[in-house]
DNA sequence: TATTGTTATACTCTATAACTATA
DNA sequence: TATAGTTATAGAGTATAACAATA
């Protein structure tokens, strides 16, 4: 603790990387999706919307892990760009049914070839195994969250 | 892309599962530091001011990151907690060497233990070289940022 | 009474311009 | 003139309380 060592200036504890590591890969994305004019939150929004239609705001901003008033935004801002819709639910006067326009669609589609471009750009250098244990890790990193909330 | 999968709800892409990794890690890391009323952030430089003492405010920014003027306020609160000082660098009267007190030296290593506790508990599904190989991959994300800046 | 979407608000984190004192 | 630390500020991202419409 008390004798610092010049070759190794950073001490090796895992949420230090995990975040710098978070930000380079943020930054690569954010700037491939500025590109459609689309934000990380945006873009999930978008691909959520089109794989899943017709989800109520509240079920997408939980699939998000976001706060319902927080998704609002983003709903408005998609939706004033025509990329998806605010459909009344048949079920539910309350609700929304979100779906995708086919210009929507499309701009996932689009979207989404870039992001694999940049998944390539970032993993690149990964093996495939390499790149499966990594994502399987963020898995149950992700799952290990629910045991906790007992 | 038009043919929603009810068992696949969330398109696998690795930008949305490392964001919601990330906040999960993080969350239990904070909860961890909170005990010692530390952010990651003020833990960080903490670490750093203990491992390696003397170094300008500059550097430390540097190495952790972060814009010189968001450092200030990192700075003034590890400061007026006594658990660190400015000490003025001998050659140049500008500069701060930041040096750790010896309170500050005990809270790095409780919280240090503390720290791995937490790592435990977010790594404690995976095995040994599943855990070497994800950190490994973190700091090759990491690098390839540098590679980007030609 | 509870829930959906919404508004307003506040707090953290991050990024940039500009000042001061030294070099 | 350039640099170290600082101040002020603005923009994201995130979290909570409270309201209207509906259940």
């Amino acid at each position: 603790m008390n004798t610092p060592n010049p070759d190794e200036p950073l001490r090796a504890y895992a949420g230090f990387h995990m975040k710098r590591a978070f930000h380079v890969f943020k930054g690569d994305l954010d700037r491939t999706l500025k590109e459609f004019d689309l934000r990380l939150i945006t873009y999930s929004a978008l691909v959520l919307i089109v794989d899943t239609p017709g989800l109520r705001q509240a079920q997408l901003a939980d699939a998000l892990q976001i706060e319902r008033p927080n998704f609002v935004m983003i709903i408005d801002e998609l939706e004033k760009r025509g990329l998806i819709f605010r459909d009344r639910a048949p079920t539910d006067r309350r609700a929304n049914a979100l779906k995708p326009t086919l210009s929507g669609q499309a701009l996932c589609k689009w979207a989404t070839e870039a992001v694999d471009g940049h998944e390539q750009r970032v993993f690149g250098m990964l093996t495939v195994m390499e790149r499966q244990q990594f994502l399987s890790v963020l898995a149950k990193i992700e799952l290990g969250s629910e045991k906790d909330i007992t």
